[in-house]
DNA sequence: CCCTCGATCAC
DNA sequence: CCTCATATCGAGGG
């Protein structure tokens, strides 16, 4: 493979970012995003934050309740996220990234992947360039910063882009590889997280200096053959998936939290109902039909469950996935008597385009 | 190989 | 003191 230049575009603190630009006269204050779960007034947590937040030591995840009180004696915003805007927002900037590269990856909301080797002459120095035109463009046109890595690869890139923020521009060329991983926490690798990093603090592995002395047998050994490869590569820098647009999304959920706990399928209805229309409606707005449904329960321990049924035919019917989401929060509650659920969730996957046929009830009585 | 389920990650 | 959404993997049963 010859040598790539990728960039990795990560908007800045994206859900704050997007409120501060619709309410230009808070900017330079705190401000919260919060997901507030409804079952008192102030509960909930902290979505996103912007950099004067967290100077308070505010950070997603923590409840809303702490993030207020590290705030008291600011005058900090506190807002409910509003997905469709940041949406929007995202959309219209991804339009416009990917005008910059040969080839252009959206993951997730607030960030993506460009390949720009090709209109680059894989020079780094020039892609710096882009970088900067991006970075002024973004700010011209939307009013918004973000943190740039670049690359030979995408592993490479997004570490690159998380190293300086907000606002940021890091550049790691071929030759540079090594001596920019080797000090860096493990943690810090994609894919790595809490779980895992434990279990490479067990084996004396702390950096990715320490990850590189590891052989790949021990590895797999470790973390199963996929992971344990990974692993092996991203010690080394070494990555050589393709950027590549996403292809349809593979499922989509609802999650929700209960007024209060309880095992009655009775006191769960309502809510799961609610949740099974929701998702269904995002189905059929996407046209697309689903093979799987599933429930998911979290329980006053915050175990998680999921039960899920495979269909002999797709559906985007609600009735069907209503009904469905039911029974299986029924078999999950009678399979486990002492369940106190907390929260639940309906999830659809194994998705498919809708063909224009709404189902097969169709065929059943002609 | 198909299905189900739990675990993990990271948004 | 506890949100939401998605992708991916591995285990285990058939």
């Amino acid at each position: 493979m010859p040598t790539r230049v990728i960039m990795h575009v990560d908007l800045d603190y994206f859900y704050a970012q997007c409120e501060e630009l619709v309410r230009p006269n808070i900017k330079g204050k705190p401000l919260v995003v919060c997901v507030y779960s409804g079952r008192t007034e102030e509960s909930g947590v902290v979505s996103t934050c912007n950099y004067e937040a967290r100077k308070y030591g505010v950070r997603a995840g923590i409840s809303i309740v702490r993030a207020k009180k590290l705030l008291e004696t600011t005058e900090a915003t506190f807002l409910p996220v509003n997905r469709a805007l940041y949406e929007l927002v995202s959309e219209r900037i991804m339009e416009l990234l990917k005008t910059y590269g040969d080839s252009f990856e959206k993951v997730g909301i607030d960030e993506a992947y460009l390949d720009v080797s090709a209109s680059t002459n894989a020079s780094f120095k020039h892609a710096e360039e882009v970088a900067s035109r991006i970075k002024q463009g973004l700010l011209y046109q939307e009013q918004m910063t973000c943190s740039v890595g670049i690359a030979p690869n995408k592993l490479l890139a997004k570490i690159a882009s998380d190293q300086t923020k907000p606002n940021g521009l890091t550049v790691v060329r071929p030759e540079e590889v090594k001596a920019f991983l080797a000090p860096l926490s493990v943690g810090r690798i994609p894919g790595v997280g809490k779980k895992i990093e434990e279990k490479l603090i067990q084996l004396k592995v702390r950096t990715i200096a320490d990850l590189s002395t590891l052989n790949a047998t021990i590895l797999i050994e470790t973390f199963g053959m996929n992971l344990g490869n990974y692993l092996y590569l991203a010690a080394r820098g070494e990555d050589d998936k393709p950027v590549k647009e996403r292809e349809q999304p593979t499922q989509f959920s609802r999650i929700a939290t209960l007024k209060r706990n309880t095992h009655e399928i009775t006191e769960i209805l309502p809510l799961l109902y609610d949740l099974a229309t929701s998702v269904t409606l995002k189905l059929t707005e996407k046209n697309m039909t689903c093979r799987s449904v599933g429930v998911i329960a979290i329980l006053e321990d915050l175990s998680i469950h999921n039960k899920s049924k495979i269909l002999e035919f797709p559906t985007s019917e609600e009735c069907v996935i209503r009904q469905l989401s039911k029974e299986l929060m029924e078999e999950f509650l009678h399979a486990m008597p002492s369940a106190v659920v907390r929260r639940v969730g309906v999830k659809l996957s194994i998705l498919a385009m809708a063909t224009g046929q709404a189902d097969i009830s169709q065929y059943l009585d002609e």
